[in-house]
DNA sequence: TTAATATATTGACAGCGTAAACATTAAAGC
DNA sequence: GCTTTAATGTTTACGCTGTCAATATATTAA
């Protein structure tokens, strides 16, 4: 009945919160790297825990990319939320939205990288996340209703609207992100945050009042 | 001095056309998976050759994808030098190379996975395939130009009509692709290729006359 | 206090990228 | 044609990965 205590120099045998420290040290990861250098069993050494731990927390490896995947679906759905809730007209709040999927993007690159990079087997079995998907590209589809209801809006298919506002916004989030690709763009130097946001403005408003005459 | 002459029941001791029939597997796998699924010992395995027979011909995993994605970036370079050499005006000219990208991103997933998906770590290093990526993006930004040079064109900083047709096509050949994604769009059942094109089409279109008058 | 449950460990297995040392064959030089 | 050399392939080995089975410890409920 001796207690070895402490194994891995821990002060206690649980650790007390490891799914979340392995959450964070993910979104950690991926914020420099990409998916294929997140491993379960790095996460795992870094929060000072055996190799096979993190399994009472995470059936297996996918299970918990599904979380960090339903995690940025629910920020960016609020986050859009938030703009919607703002009472602004419907033009002003098509231009807002797409700034915060690209500032969602840039905040927040790890969830955004997990969220369209992974190609989750099946979607259908993490119901959670389906719902929250749903509801997170709402916002952009009903603003661009409103838009195409504005008595100076063009003669638009609304699904080919709404298709097309999420096309350039997820676009424009990507090729932001990716700095090698950025090269095409910006040859010599990297761009600063800043400039990153003033072309997604320029870009988006564009895209907005070609839905108007 | 007694050959074993063929191991691994091949014919002959040398394979003949490893490089090649390496690249062709890669692509195949690719075309139904994702780059995790993609593993250097599977294909040597597929191409009935030792594990580490693929080394002669790429110096690692990343240089075998390098070759994947030069391949790729001509082969889209191409396709939309084809539309170039047509003839036709700026417009028109700027939707059919859309479409082109599009297309090459339904023709060629497995190409198109590997330009966007992987990040390679430096772009510098392979610099046959940088010259190759940027001629592949000129075509769409000299005709953005063109058709910004157009007499009934709009007052469109031409840095942000570029960076706008790339993001357009590009984020819609990604959401096209993914099916997962799509679901939002038209959630019970898959999209066939004859949609996509359509709403391809629709949305190229949007985009071109946003630039005009 | 004891039994049940949640949490963590050890050990094992197969698959991966890849390095080192060695074998076979095709090509080049005489 | 014979020999040397370079190209191509094999074997073995190492440490990494995801994950399973069996086990140990701590926390909670009875």
């Amino acid at each position: 009945m001796t207690k070895i205590c402490c194994p891995l120099g821990r002060k206690s045998y649980h650790h007390g919160n490891l799914r979340e420290t392995l959450i964070d040290s993910a979104l950690e990861i991926l914020k420099e790297g990409t998916l294929a250098d997140l491993s379960l069993r790095a996460l795992a050494r870094k929060a000072g825990v055996s190799q096979t731990a993190p399994y009472r927390h995470f059936e297996d490896k996918e299970a918990l990319i599904a979380v960090l995947i339903e995690e940025g679906m629910r920020k960016l759905g609020q986050a859009m939320m938030e703009i919607m809730e703002m009472g602004i007209p419907p033009l002003e709040r098509l231009q807002k939205l797409g700034m915060r999927y690209v500032e969602f993007s840039e905040d927040c690159p790890a969830h955004f990288k997990v969220m369209f990079e992974y190609d989750l087997a099946d979607y259908e079995k993490y119901d959670a996340l389906h719902n929250t998907s749903q509801q997170c590209f709402q916002c952009l589809r009903d603003t661009v209703l409103d838009c195409l209801a504005l008595p100076n809006s063009r003669d638009i298919d609304p699904a080919i609207a709404q298709f097309s506002a999420w096309s350039m916004v997820h676009g424009l989030s990507v090729l932001l992100m990716n700095q090698s690709l950025m090269t095409h763009i910006k040859s010599d130097h990297l761009m600063t945050l800043g400039e990153k946001y003033q072309v997604a403005e320029q870009v988006i408003e564009l895209f907005s009042i070609s839905l108007v005459k």
